[in-house]
DNA sequence: TCGTACCAATGAAACGATTCAATAAACTTC
DNA sequence: GAAGTTTATTGAATCGTTTCATTGGTACGA
């Protein structure tokens, strides 16, 4: 009862051929009927379970694919995960899951990790700058797909979402909802996709000779930053709001709101508009439901599966770089002011 | 450039038998520093990386845990996996994650996976009933370690949190912080987990002769259906009011919080003190910061992978039930009335 | 009846690591 | 310097699959 059975034991208790076994776990077609049963019998009757090390021994690669993200805990990235791992599945593969934590140390664990996995290839939202780590895969020729992130087309295939756009998207709603004195709050830019976000929404109000974009920085991208933000417009008081508030993600949002309607001398949308961006699961059960810039999140865990499998079949690499555009969620805390 | 290099590449070019090659990987100190560092050099200068499938195959076992959870979204599940995972790359093994999403098919598809990939062992918050999947798993002898989950000792060892006890410790602040007409907000009780927390505050509350439970029921754990119990005691208004509310997670105790603020007749703490269950991210961050119960995640997960350990290493399995007890976190939401 | 074609089934070779008994080389010790 | 001991290296055997050239059998047409 204790070593498992091979695929030897299995055909000596059907009594045929190892060659057989196999064709009826690969090829059920190629054997006829009456002894693909009695195989099958035998495997049952042995609890057979296939050693996938040496069958990826022979045939040279696995049938997994890596994904490292940053943190598995943000719902962008859960939301990837599921995705990428529903479209694999649908091609036969499974998804090995890393979780990098914003660490390069834990990143280069799990790049090792999956190279002698011979994972078919790897999905990646790096940590920090794209860099040497990701050259040594090109260099070994691991098939490997960018995640959220822009790449080089000479290098790498990669799936991004548009954050400029998305930015332009929630101040032209604040425009178009009549707004005119508007204001960002996010972190610090030096983030890539908080200064995408506000040069997205600097370009919206551009377009509008009597509109102001004001920007806000808070520290950090928490609920709590966002609070105090909310805190110092509120001591500003009445003329000096901002008519729409654009947050570079929806925590933030979530804490300006609090603050404003927490002293009841600000009403949301009527004084004031508010959008976010991720679209979280919070932002619709809000005290108000928050507007807000979704990111087609399946789309890109799907998108990026199909690049890797195009990396993968094709000799001669050709990169592709696939920018997805986010999407506008109109919800109550941008209502136009006059019909509140 | 092709294919990647073997170990006995590496041994021609460095000059030396693969015997040596694998020494220097996995016994250094058994080949001189001469020859190590020559093999070294040639590992680099070839960019190998070692096969583990190649590896696994001859040692019998790989160097893996598989670990299944329910929802990798949820945040007591992806503070479990962290920790199972620092604590599994302590001692040389890596954690390959499945997601079942509450799914018995995807869940059977990764137990099927992961018995291919040979892992050492299972941790697995089983989709349901804990059924012949699991039994199938013991009688080929697989290693398995049930999570959030209370099993048969004779069977498996688990690790799970006292909800009982949670919700003894929940319903004994509020009545200690001088509150006795109390509530209970839960989903269903089919749920155990609901159910075990309400029979916890139910205990608490016949110690005090002078205290009653109320139970209101929500259509599900979110905070859409908190909110709509929060309506619901808004209308009964006043002296009706319970003054304590327990609720059976922190989404149903922020909904009925947002809802009692909106309407500004009711205070928190000073009119109802307000607890949840979990102390997610957002009760610190609430408008009334929201004190809860705190499961303790991280020890979850690092004693899993003990039990786990455990298992694999004796050969006559003697199974072990580990149950922790929750945390009481106190905020403002349970500020004793007085003080308010 | 023979030749051809097709279909099932066979079993040895190969994948790339680890293991271990055997050997060679380098030291000790008297 | 011979015998004994330790240390370093070797390379064939092994793990459990898949692959594929080969064989044996059956059916068909001429």
């Amino acid at each position: 009862m204790n070593r498992t059975a091979s695929i030897k034991d299995v055909a000596t208790h059907a009594g045929v051929a190892v060659g057989t076994v196999s064709n009826v776990l690969n090829y059920p077609d190629r054997v006829s009927e009456r002894t693909r049963e009695r195989v099958l019998r035998a495997i049952d009757e042995l609890g057979f379970v296939r050693n996938d090390a040496a069958r990826q021994l022979r045939v040279g690669h696995s049938r997994t694919i890596g994904l490292i993200v940053l943190d598995v805990g943000n719902p962008f990235f859960t939301s990837v995960v599921r995705a990428a791992e529903d479209a694999a599945a649908l091609q036969g593969s499974a998804v090995l899951l890393g979780d990098s934590g914003h660490n390069a140390g834990r990143e280069a664990n799990y790049i090792d990790l999956f190279q002698e996995q011979r994972v078919q290839g790897l999905l990646i939202s790096p940590v920090g700058d794209v860099s040497e780590r990701l050259d040594l895969l090109r260099e070994r020729g691991v098939p490997t797909v960018l995640v959220d992130r822009l790449a080089d087309e000479s290098k790498f295939s990669s799936v991004a979402v548009d954050d400029d756009a998305g930015g332009y998207l929630a101040a032209r709603h604040l425009l178009d909802t009549g707004r005119r004195r508007l204001a960002f709050v996010g972190g610090p830019t030096s983030i890539r996709q908080v200064a995408d976000r506000l040069q997205g929404a600097q370009r919206a109000v551009k377009e509008e000779p009597d509109a102001a974009l004001e920007v806000l920085d808070a520290e950090g991208q928490t609920v709590l930053a966002g609070r105090s933000v909310g805190d110092m417009l509120v001591e500003r008081g009445g003329a000096e709001l901002p008519e729409g508030i654009f947050c570079a993600n929806d925590l933030l949002a979530l804490g300006v709101m609090q603050s404003l309607t927490m002293t009841h001398t600000v009403r949301i949308p009527e004084d004031v508009a508010l959008i976010g961006y991720d679209d979280i699961d919070f932002a619709v059960s809000a005290v108000v439901p928050l507007s807000s810039i979704r990111q087609p999140t399946q789309l890109l865990g799907r998108t990026a599966i199909e690049l890797l499998s195009e990396e993968v079949e094709s000799q001669n690499p050709v990169h592709r770089s696939v920018v997805f555009t986010p999407e506008l969620v109109v919800r109550q805390s941008t209502a136009p002011a006059d019909a509140g």
